[in-house]
DNA sequence: CGATGCATGTAAGCTGTTACATGATTGC
DNA sequence: GCAATCATGTAACAGCTTACATGCATCG
């Protein structure tokens, strides 16, 4: 683990933990199911294993809170970790990392002509307000946040916006193409 | 794994079985491997076995080609296969998949404070050049594609290079923010 | 004193990656 | 004859998900 570069859970994790300050592993997996892109979504099963392999490798110290009976442990991220992170962020471009945007729903849109006529027009309805549905909610997440307070999860907000709505007129491009 | 709705790459790699016709597993990989987005590339370790997989579960049938030294073995799609393929497209709604779009770039912008003023900006002019050359890919890969003869192929590559767009201007913005 | 939330984790199983390993075919 | 491509796979390892398991804290 040591030396090699973080993969996007970890540089997540590891990042929120800059920005929060010293938290529990609990914490930072809220903040994680509470991102309205479910991409930062993450099990129990995974973050826990993630931090502690992060917290062996030097990244992250753990304080154990002694007046907590429930064992609690507070998190915080080392100067080897700062440094961690700053190369993970770095290294976020090349053509693979950059073209790696997955899209469950672009992906069944390249085989829609296996359903009749009928179960595509029903199919794009249904997925149009759920695509309506969605932009909203990032749009009322972007409202949560400050601009000046947080800049950087603003604009990260911001860009959940921008995608989602390119999604939808794209979608109503699709639905205008199939329905002729 | 009979009854289970298909995962993304067994979707996808049945879906593009369906498109074409009998075919080797070979050759499904190096679809996969020619798609402009990455997230539909599959190495020899996951395909194989999941056509495999899929054989095992009656969607796919083979037949080996005798005439070939290679011991060459032309898949296709069996009626269960084309049943299973459209539940898995029809599937491809509900808020969890709409939002399960990752981006490592709007991940990492989350946390470019953590680079220095002129760190933010180097990386930032790096990332911009290498987005208007993804954008361009996906023109290009959009323009192979005949939208008479595939309609759906041509949809969904026009949903790659409206999506490649929209993060673009995102980016744009951001730059503008964060250089002030 | 009971429900909900906070808090920690483990175990089995599946999927995917990287690297390795092999050999035939085709075109120059 | 040689290189590139076609073609098939396996093995070790890492990571994630689901489900399980436990117990304290806080508020009403």
């Amino acid at each position: 683990m040591t030396n090699r570069v973080l993969s996007e859970l970890e540089g997540v994790c590891l990042g929120l933990l800059a920005k929060r300050g010293p938290c529990t592993t609990y914490l930072v997996r809220q903040e994680l199911k509470a991102a309205p892109s479910s991409h930062w979504q993450a099990s129990t099963g995974s973050v826990y294993p993630l931090l502690a392999r992060l917290e062996a490798a030097g990244l992250i110290a753990t304080t154990s809170d002694k007046g907590d009976g429930r064992g609690r442990k507070l998190l915080r991220i080392t100067s080897t970790g700062k440094t961690a992170l700053k190369k993970w962020v770095l290294a976020g471009f090349g053509p693979d990392l950059i073209s790696s945007v997955t899209d469950p729903v672009r992906s069944r849109t390249f085989f829609l002509d296996v359903l009749s006529a009928a179960q595509q027009t029903t199919y794009l309805d249904k997925l149009e307000k759920e695509m309506e549905r969605y932009v909203e909610k990032t749009k009322t997440h972007l409202k949560t946040i400050s601009k000046q307070e947080d800049k950087c999860g603003y604009l990260g907000a911001l860009g959940a916006v921008k995608t989602a709505e390119a999604r939808l007129q794209w979608l109503r491009v699709v639905q205008k193409e199939i329905i002729q």
